[in-house]
DNA sequence: ACGAAGTTGGATCGGCGCTCCATTCATGGG
DNA sequence: CCCATGAATGGAGCGCCGATCCAACTTCGT
């Protein structure tokens, strides 16, 4: 017999697995790459966690929570995913063209970072930078602009890139390049940017 | 006596001066500048404007434009308001902290920037950063990398300032130390990112 | 066995962007 | 001079949103 709240409408049974903070973050990626930030809505999450408004706010505060946690878990990916270089120099190369990769597969991210640059996750991007460069013999207050100029001019291309993709939804045959003007700008700004470390090596 | 709309309603009478795009958009910058982002609604500016939505959609497509529209005008204020400098120099230093005050005093333009990297507004503030590099014989390629790094910059920079300005909303003394270093950060990208015409110069 | 604490589902609320349409008014052709 | 026409206007209403709130359910220590 299916029970009935106090106004009379029927009531679904528990969920046989828990949800869990997780859980719903993951749902709320999914739900961003494959639709875009305004496609995460409470209304999709509960569809496609099967669950009500309750069971997702009792675990998130808010929906800038989420959009701000999940947007940390894929910069935590980049930085995890990189993998450790002998040279200082392609290591950095690897890193800025790993956060270019991860806003360029979830455009979310991207503007999420723009609008709140000081994300925990960001930070420690900023303290990999900064050791690669200690490593470089970069001076400290050069150090500290330096990885602020780089990870201000891989957000931008990348806003920029977001925006390419959104006008033409196609034809990715120049993404390529595309890539790799970056990947050579980067190359050419991070000796140019310090003329003196780039001359010493 | 009053008329009545088919529903029963009172209709207020016609406003007497007419209504045009330039005056919705004005209205809608003032909302803005007063409230943030999230105070610019549909309802905050048919009350500002004594006017109805349908009023307001006859001059407008969607809220989208209206911010848009927004967006380029103050960035067409800060190209306008750039005095013709002799030296190219100071002149792109000029540029530069003229839009990072303008992001400081209107922090929604920084955060619809990002969104559309390549509104209109901003292909002029391209072309005018490209003039003052062939003014410094910077060659073709360099040129446009130059200028997307700065322009980059200079949003990433006003995005981390905007993200300040949120966190604590007072105690603006330090707010003169962060301008002049960006000023400084500048002036030192600029000779470092092209060694060689800094070193001809 | 039982009640407290932890979890869940969904009705509900205020507010949003936007559409739609009745109404108003300036204008110019007869 | 008049009135038909269409641009301009005001506002009710629609569908959807984020968020709150609480009854219903589960788990677990005792």
């Amino acid at each position: 017999m299916v029970k009935r709240t106090a106004t009379g409408s029927a009531r679904a049974p528990r969920r046989a697995d828990s949800l869990s903070r997780g859980l719903i973050i993951q749902a709320a990626i999914e739900i961003l790459d494959s639709g875009g930030e305004k496609a995460l809505t409470l209304r999709a999450l509960t569809v496609r966690l099967s669950t009500g408004y309750g069971a997702i706010y009792h675990h998130v505060a808010d929906k800038s929570d989420l959009l701000a946690t999940a947007t940390d878990d894929v910069i935590t990916g980049v930085l995890s995913g990189a993998v450790a270089d002998a040279d200082p120099r392609t290591a950095l190369r690897r890193l800025a063209l790993g956060l270019f990769d991860a806003i360029d597969a979830h455009p979310w991210v991207g503007a999420e970072l723009s609008r709140q640059p000081w994300r925990p996750a960001l930070l420690d991007f900023y303290e990999s930078i900064g050791r690669l460069l200690d490593a470089l013999d970069v001076p400290g207050k050069a150090r500290f602009d330096a990885a602020g100029t780089l990870v201000n001019y891989v957000l931008g291309v990348a806003a920029q890139n977001a925006a390419n993709a959104r006008l033409r939804a196609d034809s990715d045959t120049d993404r390529e390049t595309f890539l790799e003007n970056a990947a050579t700008q980067w190359t050419q700004i991070d000796p140019g940017r310090y003329p003196f470390v780039h001359a010493a090596a």
